[in-house]
DNA sequence: GATGAATGAGTCTTCATTCAT
DNA sequence: GATGAATGAAGACTCATTCAT
């Protein structure tokens, strides 16, 4: 029992550090904040943080972990033909997208940690989230060439595609939700988000603006 | 002559420590690099560094300085209506993502630099960033603007529609040309990067698929 | 008990910095003393010394200081009028002076810190300086001003005066104690400092000396 | 003619880089002056300097070397018995006094230098102005025991004596002449200096005073 | 388990002096 | 002789991590 308490306990206090580095970092960044930060967002002794975390560097990464692996259980995987009375791959897309967006501006602090203080802190962190964000391109990529498959997608370079679309929802997460410079309703970016990079920009007819393209 | 010469030198010795600090920056980062690592490159002693810069944080400021200044003089107001014979709106928009794509290119380091290894140094560097991104968003802004008022863009927030384009730029820059993931010819990415944003990815006639997306 | 018997600990250790750093600043003087010297006096590490102190001027600031008030202290003002069983208002000077050379006498090291090497170190030091003598010189200058009102001085201008007086003793110390050119008995040092400021240098009768004076 | 040209140009040059460094000496202390900042005083080049002084610390050593002596030239041996028309030994003395303080007085800046500024340097600039003092001293003590031997001084210890002397001098031109606390005319303060170590600060009769110094 | 005092490697920066032109 | 660019030794301070209590 009271070994079960005691670990409880330990969970709960881990828990608390893991927040109060949360804040601390999303504030300062990494390599401002100082682990004498933490201690006192934490309340705690020197020692006990590392009774708790290997490393500042440790508690970052898991962090960071967590964050990410609770971003790529939002998103799904498309799935082309669904039975019936399930949501269509545009709508299997568009939940992708709200869920992605709507766990940034929960987390608003991660969201920050991710998109801005993450980035550049050394080839090993840089590495685990290009593995992440590779992951994320490799599931647009397939959608695009199922859709292309299916005759709904136009012919493209899926890989380079991906990009684009990463790109427009990592910035726009980092200008509305880390920058917070409007805080529109994150539903209508996302579809503004869909209806860009479904239909374009231009207006109908588009072929003589395609025209104009080329 | 003397004197000329000394200061021609003298500009060229600075030139040296620049590109020697350019190198390591984008090699290791802004934290990961010591001054050391900068006398080395660039072979020459501690004092000197301090007579051509003020400290390892003014150099990396000049560098991305120089070349935040560059790109933007690579971006150029679209002219809506040009004379005739002038390349059209959709060629200078070309224009302005070439040219973007291809400084980027060419300077690798400085890609590196300033999509990875500038990002989230302090709130004063952030700060410096957000400045020149939000000057690229107005200038995309403006454009979609001008697309509406003559009828040729659809209705859209053209703040938001912009953050999609400055993203896909910066990931697909990020993924090309700092982390290499392929190396394709740039300007068939920029073609397909103004597909992608003008008509979209989806087939003609978008109008079924367009009712999907509701 | 821990703690008390900790923070015990951290004075003690605090006290045996200062009284390291005592011993070096009062050996070499503040510039010639690094804190690696200090380190290496008391025996811990680079990161301990700014466990207990802001800096190297800190802890040199801080025994000054200590000094400064503990002189200060021993510096009585004169009462002119004692009641009888009290000292006289000679007496009282002479136990002034006594406590101050006592008190050089026996912190040697600070005499040297105080006279020697806390000269000249920078404007703020000298402020700090000058303001502790000319709060000795204003109680000098006063028991000068209250024994002319009771015409027991003679006319005299009191501030200059009181220059002359703290410069003997200083001086004085300076030779006796800081250089140690040798060590009469303190006493007797403050029995002829206290008549040759009051009774002057000549023989009686000195009127005949006096007029040869002017 | 070109080489006597030269050796005067340079020996003017040399005067005008002792020049320039004594005023920044005084006005900012050895440590705290920088050789950079003699030679924009100086308005000369790196080089130059020490083409002229082999190090800072040179410089400062010449400077104070030529104000010592030029003081000690200032203070003669007093003759007691003068030849009638000659100065009597208490006008000597006077002189010896007016002197030190007029040149003291005309020469600010070093007596800046050499009241403040040049105390705790290090141990060899410290023995220097020992040595000045102790020659000094020697000087007052000799004439203490001439006095003695006449009859006209009283028994004191002339070596301690000779210290509250040069004290009252060092003091009282370092507040009036360095500190500029006020200006009264010098030549009263040296009639108030000899009347205070000649006659003392009591009034007449002082022989029921002296009862109370016992 | 918790604490916090102690550690010392790591870095930036200054500045007197040298020397090639 | 004059110049000023180059040098590098020296020194202060920070902070993540350890460990005795």
């Amino acid at each position: 029992m009271r070994s079960k308490g005691g670990a409880l306990e330990k969970a709960r206090r881990r828990e608390a550090i893991l927040g109060a580095a949360r804040t601390v970092f999303a504030e300062k960044g990494y390599h401002q904040s100082s682990v004498a930060d933490i201690l006192s967002a934490a309340d705690i002794a020197r020692g006990t943080f590392y009774l708790y975390f290997d490393s500042k560097r440790a508690i970052f990464d898991e962090l960071l972990e967590i964050f990410l692996v609770a971003l790529q259980s939002g998103i799904r995987i498309l799935v082309p033909r669904p039975a019936p009375g399930e949501p269509t791959p545009f709508e299997q897309l568009r939940g992708n997208l709200r869920r992605t967006m709507a766990l940034l501006n929960e987390e608003r602090e991660m969201a920050a940690i991710l998109l801005n203080h993450a980035v550049g802190i050394d080839r090993e962190l840089d590495a685990r989230l290009a593995e992440f964000y590779d992951r994320v391109i490799a599931m647009i990529e397939r959608a695009l060439r199922r859709g292309m498959d299916m005759g709904v997608a136009r012919e493209c370079d899926p890989h380079i595609v991906a990009g684009f679309v990463l790109g427009g929802i990592k910035e726009t997460a980092h200008r509305l939700i880390v920058r917070e410079l409007d805080r529109p309703q994150l539903d209508e970016v996302v579809d503004e988000m869909m209806k860009t990079y479904l239909v374009g920009l231009l207006t109908q007819p588009p072929a003589e603006n395609e025209a104009a393209l080329s």
